[in-house]
RNA sequence: GGCUAGGUAGCUCAGCCGGUUAGAGCACGGCACUCAUAAUGCCGGGGUCCCCGGUUCGAUUCCGGGCCUAGCCA
């Protein structure tokens, strides 16, 4: 298995710097840092590099809401971002920004090269505009009535109620989302990237293979239908980097976003020496460069930024990878069911190692969704680590500290480890392919293997009779080796346990080419418990907390955008509406039509109506709390309403309850009881 | 609306080019063990492979239509 060393440079999408870290997020930092550290494993050159996405009118907005300047906002959330990161046990090499010099000088070039080439065109277009905020307004900043189907409240590009598409300037009753003030159009000149002249080069390079089959096909979607020129400027304000030969006007977000990667990555050949940036991005480079990506962003990364690279004489990528959207338990991730959950907020509940391992073992090498569902999060996460892996070294390292602490200088078991040693090269080439979870259901299946055998070789039976020590002591030193191996393939996605058994074995950092090797005749330290199973109670206070955390939200959600934006928006919280549930909930619930046979008043009961209930086929007993709207219960004699039918008798103070009739309102006078339309007949199911 | 991906046991997922009784882990039931963070081992129950058509000797697997889920439409 000798393996040639390559020069790698890994990116991932670089997060928006108007909010913080989230779930959605984090699958794609995981994704990309299991893969690096699998690299650096195996021994090659490997830098990861990131950065944040700061321009753009969101931004300069948002840090006007907070009373403080762009440069204070970005500053405050890389910090915030650069933490989470850390805490999740992703390790950049660098983690930059796109407010940096070498971006504005990258961002400059670029544009000039591209300039020069005649790949730049300008055209002068009537845009919305603000008169008050006097400032140029992009469709998502402007609000009004859809012009096909007149619903209210539609955004500048299309109507969330019919689907039509549209220009902004065609919205009845515009306003502006920023002032409110009703925008007027004006002239402007825009510049544009024209992307057409790129239409050959482009459909060679997405058919160069490397690309996933999804995304060739997407990209393909997009070149068959023509593509159009991409607009890159902006007009002050606006936060962002003035385009050199246009005073006044700045780059689009979109365009310097992705040249961040250049700047970061230049950033580290600069800070760290030995590195040289030409090496990997020259026109005729040959290290590899990977961009992993979220698909919502497959067209800034498949089309505009190849054909920019290429304008302006760099190399294109590699590959880019894409990975689908995260759910939480089936669904979009929702800030009022709780599920909308922030890095932060789960590293105050939960072990960052767990979401690292639950990721890796669902994680593919398609552009799938991924859905977390946290019962099934907490079980597996539970079951393999804890009651396998860890398992393996808790039940035999006591044995072997009994005995002095020194391993046995034998193999017990040549046929396992022969087999677990020889499973490294499959494996590897799972992670290499990013097939994470077939990798992490190998390294399971051979764990599976690694208990059996402990089980038969029963040590604990063993150690009753005198003068077995030293088979004692050789099957536990195969269940340490054997943990040591399984390690090894895990330490890509849990590097801390892997930092902590290395301490437990009294080993160096393991490296993938260890697995060659067994450890034998070697003193460990005493073991502690590596792991802590994941209580569900704390899954539910993470979702508890998240839950919270939307009532001191701003109530306006602003729309997610960002590099890295794989996350879908949030949904804004409905009033109060309850937790979510099934049809089979739902259907739990009996409800039946009932005509009411008969009412009245109970003696010494304030609030109470004893109500008969027909229900076709038998009657029912009720005592409902609707007197103080219906005090004179004769008026309720004959019509009909709906009730709880199997809902469990309740002994009350004046007899039995046999279920409960559905009304609204808030109480006292203000209680309406339901009826149905006319034709129900009583004992029908409501459903 | 157009497009993409997915719909396989209660849950999460595997199932290469169509071919014998459709698999795993978890959950559940029974037994064993008691070294281990009630962990582990053995055995077992459980599936109209979303629905309807078609091609075929034969379809979970191919084709057409539909339904549902997630998302994209620069």
């Amino acid at each position: 298995m000798t393996v040639q060393p390559r020069r790698i440079l890994v990116t991932s999408a670089l997060p928006y710097a108007n909010g913080p870290i989230h779930l959605g997020h984090l699958l794609e930092y995981i994704q990309t840092d299991i893969w690096v550290r699998f690299q650096k494993m195996r021994g090659h050159t490997c830098h990861y590099v990131c950065a944040d996405d700061t321009h753009g009118t969101a931004i300069m907005l948002k840090a006007g809401q907070l009373g403080i300047t762009p440069e204070q906002l970005i500053a405050q959330v890389k910090q915030e971002h650069e933490a989470d990161f850390a805490d999740f046990l992703v390790a950049f090499d660098n983690y930059y920004s796109t407010h940096s010099d070498e971006n504005r000088e990258f961002a400059n070039y670029i544009y000039l090269q591209n300039r020069d080439k005649g790949h730049i065109v300008s055209k002068t277009i009537t845009q919305l505009f603000d008169p008050e905020k006097q400032m140029f307004l992009a469709d998502r900043f402007v609000k009004g009535d859809c012009p096909k189907c007149g619903a209210a409240d539609q955004y500048g590009d299309n109507c969330e109620s019919c689907g039509a598409t549209y220009a902004a300037h065609e919205l009845k009753n515009p306003r502006s989302t920023i002032s409110g003030a009703t925008p007027v159009m004006k002239e402007v000149e825009q510049l544009y990237f024209d992307l057409p002249q790129f239409q050959q080069m482009l459909e060679t390079w997405t058919r160069s293979g490397t690309l996933q089959d999804e995304i060739a096909n997407k990209l393909a979607e997009w070149l068959k239908a023509g593509l159009q020129p991409w607009d890159i400027s902006r007009e002050a304000p606006y936060f962002g980097f003035e385009i050199p030969d246009k005073p006044g006007k700045y780059f689009y977000v979109w365009l310097d976003a992705p040249i961040g990667y250049l700047a970061s990555f230049r950033n580290l050949c600069e800070r760290v020496g030995g590195i040289r940036f030409d090496d990997y991005w020259a026109k005729d480079a040959t290290a590899e460069v990977y961009h992993f990506i979220g698909k919502d962003i497959i067209n800034f990364h498949g089309l505009f930024w190849p054909a920019l690279l290429t304008g302006a004489g760099f190399r294109t990528p590699t590959a880019i990878y894409a990975h689908g959207f995260v759910t939480v338990n089936g669904q979009k991730m929702s800030k009022s069911r709780g599920t909308f959950i922030k890095a932060r907020t789960y590293l105050d509940h939960l072990d960052p190692q767990a979401l690292r391992y639950y990721f890796a073992a669902k994680l593919n090498d398609r552009v799938e969704d991924f859905d977390i569902n946290l019962e099934d999060f907490a079980q597996r996460v539970n079951a393999d680590l804890v009651g396998k892996l860890v398992n393996l070294a808790s039940r035999t390292a006591g044995f072997v500290s009994k005995q002095g602490g020194k391993l046995a200088a034998h193999v017990g078991n040549k046929a396992l480890m022969d087999e677990v040693q020889g499973a490294a090269d499959g494996i590897a080439a799972l992670y290499e392919a990013r097939e994470f979870g077939k990798a992490v259901r190998e390294v399971m299946a051979l764990a599976d293997k690694a208990n059996q055998y402990i089980a038969d070789a029963a040590p604990w039976a063993l150690a009753r009779q005198p003068g077995n020590e030293a088979k004692v002591l050789e099957v536990c030193t195969d269940g340490l080796n054997l943990f040591r191996l399984l390690m090894i393939y895990l330490k890509p996605v849990l590097p801390a346990l892997a930092q902590d058994a290395e301490e437990f074995l009294a080993i160096p950092a393991l490296q993938w080419s260890d697995a060659r090797r067994l450890l034998l005749g070697h003193d460990i330290n005493a073991f502690k418990p590596l792991m802590q199973r994941i209580d569900p109670v704390q899954v539910q206070k993470m979702v508890e907390a998240s839950r919270e955390g939307l009532e001191a939200a701003p109530a306006k959600a602003e729309k997610a955008k960002s590099v890295g934006g794989m996350a879908p928006s949030p949904q804004e919280g409905g009033e109060a509406i309850g937790a979510e549930i099934g049809i089979d909930d739902f259907l739990k619930v009996d409800l039946r039509v009932a005509r009411i046979a008969a009412a009245e008043h109970v003696q010494g009961a304030d609030k109470l109506l004893k109500l008969t209930l027909d229900l076709g086929h038998e009657t029912r007993t009720v005592f409902a709390g609707i007197k103080s709207a219906y005090g004179d219960p004769e008026q309720l004699v004959g019509r009909l309403t709906v009730m709880v039918a199997n809902l469990a008798p309740r002994k009350m103070k004046f007899g039995m309850s046999e279920g409960m009739v559905l009304a609204a309102g808030p109480g006292g006078s203000d209680i309406f009881l339901l009826s149905p339309d006319e034709g129900a007949k009583p004992g029908m199911k409501v459903k």
